[in-house]
Parts: C-alpha cells; sequence; structure tokens
DNA sequence: ATGAAAGCGCTAACAG
DNA sequence: CTGTTAGCGCTTTCAT
C-alpha cells in the first residue's frame, strides 16, 4: 500500500488499477449494466481494495435525479411527532432514498426549509409542521417538486396531503363523552390555530351546538403536557358543573388529569370524563388509562410517503388527498364503550 | 414568460438573461465574491425571475466538500432519543449543516449506514444507536470521515466520543437511594449489553458490593415502558424486602411504578423508593415525580457537534473523549435529598 | 463487451 | 471587476 496519499480515491483509480476504462468502474456499479462478470470482479476487486466508494453526488448530477428526499418537521421530540418521522425515515429508506431532516423551530418559516431543500435537488419533500405559504407550495409545483402535507388541510388543492377528518374527530370524542350520560361538556385547545388540532376542536364545539349541549371553551396556550397542566387551573374551578372534557391533544389531556388530580383530587372517569385525541403511547400508560381517538401514525405516513413515490413516478398526475379515518380508544377515563 | 419549458434552470440560463458570464452568477450567490453591487442585483433579478436556485449537489462536486452531515439514530421514537435527534439536528442546520437522518432498527448493522453516509460525502457522521464495528470505525477513520459516538463509550480510543460518567451515574443512584436509610436494593437493567445503561447497573451493583449492602438484579427485555411494567411483576414478588430500586432508564421506571401501583397498591417513596436515570420529560410529570439522574441532553449533543466541528476543521487533531457529568434531580420518589 | 468523448451544473484559477 | 478555461466524479451515447 503505497497509494496512501490524502486524495479520495476515484472512478478512475480503480479503473487504472483494475487495467480497464472509467466506463467499466461505472458500470460494475450499476445495476443490470452491460459487463461481464469477470469484469465486474476484477473492478470490485481494485474497488475494494482502494476503498473506493461511488460519489452518489455525482451521480446524482449525471443521471439528473437524486435519491435524496426532504423531511420538514417541528416539535420533533414530541411523542406523536417523533414517530411520525421514524416511520417516515424508515419508509424513506426501505425504498432507497436518503432523508434529510429539517426541524422547524418556533418562529422559523416553514417556506425557507422547503426552499431550502431545491437546493439539494431532492426528489420530494414531506413536511409534518406548521403549513408553509402557499407561495412556496406554489414553488414547488412550478417546479415540478413533489410536496405532501401530513394534517396540514387541503391547501387550495395545491400540494398533495394526507389529514385527519377532523369533522369525525369532534363528532367522535362527543360520542365517547355522552354515550353513558349526557353533561355538560367542555374543550380545551390552543391558543395557535393550526389545521388538525384546532379543526377537532371546532368540529367538537360545532357538534355540541347542534346536540344542544353546552361546552366550556378553554385555551391553553400550546398543545404540551405543560400547558394542559397550567390550564388545568381553570378547569378545576368549573368542575362542579362538567361531566366531561375534551382534550385536542393528548399530551394536553395528561396534563390536565395530573394538575386535576393534584389540586382537586378528581378521579376519572367517576368525577370527569375525558377524552383525549392521537393514541401517543403515554396516553395507555397505567398512570392515565386515557380513553382517546387514535390518528393511526403509521397509516398516515405511509399515505404520505406512497403519495409521494407516486407523484415522483409520474408529476403530472391529478392533485391527491387522503382522509384519514379515526378510531375511538375506549380505556378508563369514559364511563362505558359502545357495546 | 415563454420559457416555461421542463428543463430545471441552470447558472447558463441565468448568465444569458443577465447578460454576463456563467462565473458571475456563481460569483453573485457567493458570499464575499468579488463582484460589483450592479452585477450582483442583475444578476439576483434575472435568477428571481426564472426561478433559479444554486445547485448544491454540483456545487460540492466543485468546491470538495458538501454540507450535509449523518445522523445514524435507533429508537428515534424514544424520548430520549428524540430529543438527542432534534437538538443535533438543530444544532447542525444552524451550523450551515444539512443533516442526513439515518434511522436505524432492531436487527440493523449499524456499520452499513455509516456506510451508506460515506457514499454521500458527509462532512461527518453522528452516531447515536447501537455501537458500529470497529472495521467500519477504522474505515471512518482511515477514509479522515469525522465520526463521533454518543454514549458507545471510548471505542478503542479510534473515535470522538461523547459518554456519561457511568461510575459517577452508579454511584449517584447509590447515594440518592441510602442517603436516607440504608436498606436492601435492587436494579433493574436490560438484558442487551449496552455502553451506557449496562454500565450505570454495573456501576451501581459494584458500588453495593463495596458499601456491603445487598442488590437483587432484575432483567428486563429491553429500555421500554412496557419492559418496566413486565419485570415489576417479579418485583413485586420481593417487595417485602426491598428498600429502594435503581431503573437504569427513566422509561423502566415509569413502567415499574406504573405496575407496581396497579397491582400491589405501592407507594412511593414510602413502601419503596426508586431513582431512574435520564431525566425524560415524562420523569417530572405529575403521575410520577421520579427521582432520577439527570443527562443534560443538550451539553450532550452539543459536545458532540462541537467535536465533530473541530474534527472537520483538523482531522488529525487527536481523538477526544468528553466525559459528561451527571446531576442528580431529587423529586419525590426519595425521601430525602442532600440537604 | 468495452473504450472514447461529451457533458451534468457548478466554481476556481488565470488573464485581462 | 469580469470573462475564459479547466475541471470536480460520474454516467452515457456512440463507436468499435
Amino acid at each position: 500500500m503505497t497509494d496512501d496519499h490524502n486524495k479520495p480515491v476515484t472512478s478512475f483509480d480503480v479503473a487504472r488499477r483494475a487495467g480497464v476504462s472509467r466506463s467499466m468502474v461505472s458500470r460494475a456499479f450499476t445495476e443490470g449494466a452491460n459487463i461481464s462478470e469477470k469484469s465486474r470482479e476484477k473492478v470490485l476487486k481494485a474497488a475494494e481494495e482502494l476503498g473506493y466508494r461511488v460519489n452518489f453526488l455525482a451521480r446524482g448530477l449525471q443521471t439528473r435525479q437524486s435519491n435524496l428526499v426532504g423531511i420538514v418537521a417541528s416539535s420533533l421530540d414530541t411523542p406523536f411527532r417523533s414517530r411520525q418521522v421514524r416511520i417516515a425515515a424508515q419508509e424513506f429508506i426501505s425504498h432507497g432514498y436518503r432523508p434529510i431532516l429539517l426541524t422547524v423551530e418556533p418562529g422559523d418559516d416553514v417556506g425557507q426549509w422547503v426552499s431550502v431543500m431545491l437546493n439539494y435537488n431532492v426528489a420530494g419533500v414531506m413536511v409534518t409542521s406548521a403549513t408553509p405559504s402557499p407561495k412556496i407550495i406554489q414553488e414547488c409545483r412550478k417546479l415540478r417538486m413533489p410536496l405532501v402535507l401530513i394534517n396540514r388541510g387541503k391547501n387550495q388543492d395545491i400540494a398533495d396531503t394526507v389529514q385527519i377528518d377532523v369533522q369525525q374527530a369532534g363528532e367522535l370524542a362527543f360520542t365517547m363523552l355522552t354515550r353513558s350520560r349526557a353533561g355538560r361538556l367542555a374543550v380545551v385547545h390552543p391558543q395557535i390555530p393550526s389545521y388538525s388540532v384546532t379543526g377537532r376542536a371546532r368540529a367538537f364545539i360545532e357538534k355540541c351546538r347542534i346536540e344542544n349541549i353546552e361546552v366550556d371553551e378553554f385555551i391553553s396556550t400550546s398543545q404540551s403536557y405543560a400547558a394542559g397542566y397550567d390550564i388545568a387551573g381553570n378547569i378545576g374551578l368549573s368542575l362542579d358543573h362538567i361531566d366531561g372534557v375534551f382534550c385536542a391533544t393528548d399530551l394536553l389531556a395528561l396534563g390536565v388529569m395530573d394538575r386535576l388530580r393534584a389540586d382537586w383530587n378528581t378521579r376519572f372517569p367517576d368525577d370527569l370524563q375525558v377524552v383525549g385525541c392521537d393514541d401517543i403511547e403515554q396516553a395507555g400508560w397505567g398512570a392515565y388509562h386515557l380513553s382517546t381517538i387514535r390518528q393511526d401514525a403509521e397509516e398516515q405516513v405511509l399515505a404520505a410517503v406512497t403519495q409521494m413515490l407516486e407523484r415522483i413516478e409520474n408529476p403530472d398526475a391529478p392533485i391527491q388527498h387522503y382522509n384519514q379515518r379515526l378510531t375511538p380508544i375506549f380505556r378508563k377515563t369514559t364511563l362505558s364503550n359502545y357495546d
């Protein structure tokens, strides 16, 4: 090994050592290329010895397609989101794509990050965070860059989307809460509007209105556990006339429960029924046994990945919207189930 | 707009429309390049009109450096891991790097993924999952590819690492548990060995031995909540002669607590003291108030990113090991604190 | 089956 | 300050 130079080894080096042309080493690393088994082995051997690796970026430049995809996500350290991202990454990888992960912090402009992705020639980008501006969505469309939005509503029919059926979510929550005993309801949802979480709360309120049930509205500062814990300070004050509460997010529900237990010794479901939404892992933990509405992360992400793959395949296909159905999960914070 | 062809627009197109050379458009997009304000604006305008974006991959090919980095992580949907990854991604991004996220699934070969990163000319890779084989670590070193390992132990002094002080962790757990009343201890840790989690359990046991305190060992199937819940079935049987238990992971501790409460009506800390490790968000939740040993994810990841940046800067610097100190967090599952 | 040559989109070195 | 030239590492016609 005299050639331990610092220069990265290129196909040229391999070609020389194998005594063939650069084309041959390219072929040796290309599935189903026109090359004899003998030559291929010769090349592979030389490559091995030299520690050669195909430079995918250069390859992409030539073939005019990269197998990079973008994932832009916010609140990555939140149970539901991290689940989504894990599945998405895994799924992309299993399809031969490599995900670039761009995390959105509060105050960031999502569009900016989507825009950055464009610089990397990604095959497509999936966003599960705040909604990018119509402008950037337009730009993606113009550049024929596949873009799929998760739980951002059908954005003016301009991008592929996967979203939960917010209507169904609201109605499900209502039914779960009122099935056993009608009552005086409440809902807690975050102040900052967002398609899916504000949407389900709105739908719930609407349903109450239709059914002529009074509903108190509690606005939390965010959709976190801490926010639930905080707002529960107010809920506690209304405990005497509230039967059941729908928390727009499991995390919110968990915070609410802990605060109520701590300050008012509330028992669930006897003193208060509660229903969450998402079905994060913690909802099923023994300390909570939260009844909730399951939003199947796997189904959701798989649908999104499929949409993206299809659009990469056929950029001119009509826009798709996948409306995800929800499942009620009866655990121990509601009085009875449907049977 | 007659030129709405499908062809992606290149610097050549922009150059022509702006009436300058390709070099000029390159300069226009390069920080601190030698170009007049007037020309730059002309180029920028043309670029804007055409919807031009610099192709970073091509740029990287030329400048022989990409601003891509790799993150390989397992169990991404776990509280601590997702926190690490969020911080890492955020940190890399803020330094101008774009992280490619490769998730490791059980049974995967970590080395394979590190290897894949090499194809993308990443500036470096951070791994927080199972330990890659010495072989791949060697290869990275040979290719002068910066590699930093989090909580994988000092791998034969062959890669930069950041890890917790397992010794301190074990001793801290011991002290937290025995400070108020000496007793009969137990430890639960997963079967599958891993540097940091097995390490802290071993250190705890060792400390008990030195101090002449008996310690029961419970082996769980993994480090998850569910595994803790399961193994607590056995712990329950020994409840009469155990005072305190150290769970190698917060998640494990939470599972243990829930099971013990459900089946034996155990009260913490009165019936049993418990100490976890990591300090995930859930440890602080009202249903648990788990006393634990904090492993500061932010500090840890920042240290790792810094190591990597430094190595990119200077590939030949001596290997670094960052030994992270731990902090005891006294909540309500231990009897008293240090004061 | 193999090699020569052209070129993907970009930047850097060199003239002017 | 600007244009010309020469590649970065790779794949791909097109001949042979």
